[in-house]
RNA sequence: AGGGCAGUAGCUCCAAUUGGUAGAGCGGCUGAUUCCAAAUCAGCAUGUUGGGGGUUCGAGUCCUCCCUGCCCUGCCA
């Protein structure tokens, strides 16, 4: 049986590049045979959050945006991570047998490290306590993206570390990285990949007014509707292969592939793109409107979820604990 | 642990007379313009001056304690 694991860090409002790239892969695996578990990585997130108020309303905000989105928890497991206080003697556990090279020379370390910001010890111990989030439910499959893939490398070598010392305790995951040419391209405002740290991302949720101004602001040239144009080179239209079906958006392209009068200007394009948004949004932003106004659902969803998660995750620390003499 | 240096807006700052209403650039937001953007123009807001306490009519500025970061010298489970 299968048994698969998605995280997610609650470190701001979710945006589409993480729905493309990472969400809808996530609520996808709920319908296979097996467990899934689906964590809320409230623990990760307080590495860089310095504002309770903010971090209790994005976790929230996380938890109703997968259930919104169609996360059912009658198929997942939805649990915020800090609800499950084995994982942190799991990762404890881990830590004694990793070596500090492998921190070292985590990319994602390295790159925080060169953007100037000062890390804290939780920062570089985060691998530690992802292999311990991995480990902590027996799960088989982790569905990551490419930045992730090294991490998960990680959990599979620490697992090793503390079998090859110990015995068979942790069992070694499969990762799941989706194939390059089945992902959808999700360039953000700029064209650069959308990424909260660039700053060009769009809001999942967003609508009305705000949706306009935003998806306006979708870089572009300077060049005339009638001006024939390559669209393979405007990433315009990646954005609006997302939410359009092919056949729409190859009419569109064949349109500004011939210029003319009647072709259309990138204000009539970011139009159209808005409103398919906004419909292909539209039953999950009413889902989210509905949840927000029952916060008790919410909390009831995530405590099941943590009492099942802390279920598993005990057993797995029980063996851990045995195995290494301290039980 | 001891000694030294530093902390001002989201970011960067040798702005801030002897103690006298906290500034600039970048970024951001609003509007004009534009098919939409960009550029340009007009306008707006940036803030517990790391935190507490004290002196003073009045503290970014002086005193004190604490926090954080960097450097040096040590100590150690």
């Amino acid at each position: 049986m299968q048994t698969s694991l998605s995280g997610i860090q609650p470190s701001g409002l979710l945006h589409i590049g993480n729905y493309f790239g990472a969400i809808r892969q996530h609520i996808q695996l709920q319908d296979q045979a097996g467990e899934n578990f689906y964590f809320i990585a409230d623990y990760h997130a307080l590495t860089s959050s310095r504002d309770p108020e903010a971090l209790r309303n994005f976790v929230f905000e996380t938890a109703v945006s997968y259930l919104a989105l169609g996360l059912d928890p009658a198929k997942a497991c939805l649990f915020r991570q800090s609800d499950v206080p084995e994982v942190t003697e799991i990762a404890w556990l881990l830590a004694t047998v990793t070596g500090m090279g492998l921190l070292e020379r985590a990319h994602s370390f390295k790159d925080k490290v060169a953007q100037g910001i000062k890390p804290s010890v939780g920062l570089f111990t985060y691998p530690v306590l992802m292999a311990a989030d991995i480990l902590a439910y027996d799960s088989t499959l982790v569905p990551v993206g490419k930045d992730q893939i090294q991490h998960v490398e990680m959990a599979q070598d620490m697992a090793g570390y503390f079998n090859g010392a110990f015995g068979d305790v942790f069992i070694r995951p499969e990762m799941m990285v989706p194939k390059a040419e089945s992902m959808q391209k999700v360039p953000g405002l700029d064209g650069q990949k959308m990424s909260k740290s660039y700053g060009n991302t769009i809001w999942i949720f967003e609508t009305g007014k705000p949706l306009k101004k935003i998806i306006n602001k979708i870089v572009t040239d300077s060049r005339p509707p009638q001006e024939p144009k390559d669209p393979n080179e405007l990433f315009l239209f990646d954005i609006m292969a997302l939410f359009a079906d092919q056949s729409e958006v190859d009419e569109w392209k064949e349109k500004v592939r011939l210029g003319g009068d009647g072709a259309p200007g990138y204000g009539h394009l970011k139009g159209f793109i808005r409103d398919a948004m906004e419909e292909y949004f539209a039953a999950a932003r009413l889902r989210r409107y509905e949840l927000i106004a029952d916060r008790g659902e919410v909390e009831r969803i995530l405590k099941a979820g943590a009492l099942k998660a802390r279920a598993r995750a005990s057993e797995v620390r029980d063996r851990a604990l045995t195995a290494c003499g301290l039980r």
